[in-house]
DNA sequence: TATTAGTTTGTAATCATTACAAATTGATAG
DNA sequence: CTATCAATTTGTAATGATTACAAACTAATA
């Protein structure tokens, strides 16, 4: 990525400050972050950073197709700025959430077929490697 | 399905008048209803029904594996009591959801080999072959 | 009939998210 | 520079789904 201002730019959002700094976290960070998290971790540089600004930009974010809203767990939606395919996986035991591919060729039947689809979210849930070979 | 009461006693549920009602409920609806769906649908034959049972049962039947919930909406869960292996389409346009039938096989790359995998979800977003023919 | 455990109910609290309006910033024209 | 206007940011207050909790009720058993 060139310039993150100027990516927001071609998407059709003003870089202001705030904005690069969160989008600037979300590339930087494959946690797949809550609005809690992201506002503690930048409100360092940012002193008066408002949550709702948070909210605001992801919302912009989303809306502009640069990011995604992510509902694995039940309680917090969390946030993901890495756009291409992939699923997510979440262990029960120790909470992390992994990264996977998927390639969907040939795993659907033809009942979609006159749909249009926008948008493909992907979630398991289990017990990750690390977590089973510690029991 | 031989009796609703007889299933629940199977999985170590005890079968209370509300908890067949609730499962039936479930069992013959489709539309994926939230708990607010449930409780004003059963209200009229359980007038003393709380939501608070609805939000208890509910939770019993998916620890006892008999129920499932989904997070499609990002503002109430929806319950699912269809435990088959299936996806969800929500149309954008009419937020109607749809059932479709996946097929994992060949789908996943090696990555969660290890893995113990306890449940999967799959969530797709567009519009829906109805709503495409309409404009 | 008494006791006990399990179930249901209603109310009050929690907490992520949204609504909204005031304050601030940035750009542009005179 | 300065005034003006729009966009952005901020803080507070409201919303609303969900949970905590304790009292009321039911069912089963001895």
């Amino acid at each position: 990525m060139v310039n993150v201002g100027d990516f927001l730019k071609t998407n059709g959002i003003k870089p202001s400050y705030q904005r690069i700094k969160i989008y600037e976290f979300l590339m930087n960070n494959k946690e797949h972050p809550t609005v809690e998290t992201i506002y503690n971790a930048l409100n360092g540089q940012i002193p008066t950073l408002s949550k709702t600004t948070v909210y605001n930009t992801l919302k912009i974010f989303i809306d502009k197709g640069i990011a995604m809203a992510i509902t694995i767990d039940e309680i917090e939606v969390r946030f993901d700025a890495h756009m291409d395919m992939h699923g997510h996986f979440k262990c029960e035991q120790c909470n992390t959430i992994y990264d996977f591919n998927v390639n969907f060729e040939g795993a659907l039947s033809d009942e979609l077929n006159d749909f249009e689809i926008t948008e493909q979210q992907m979630f398991f849930y289990g017990i990750c490697k690390k977590c089973k070979n510690h029991s």
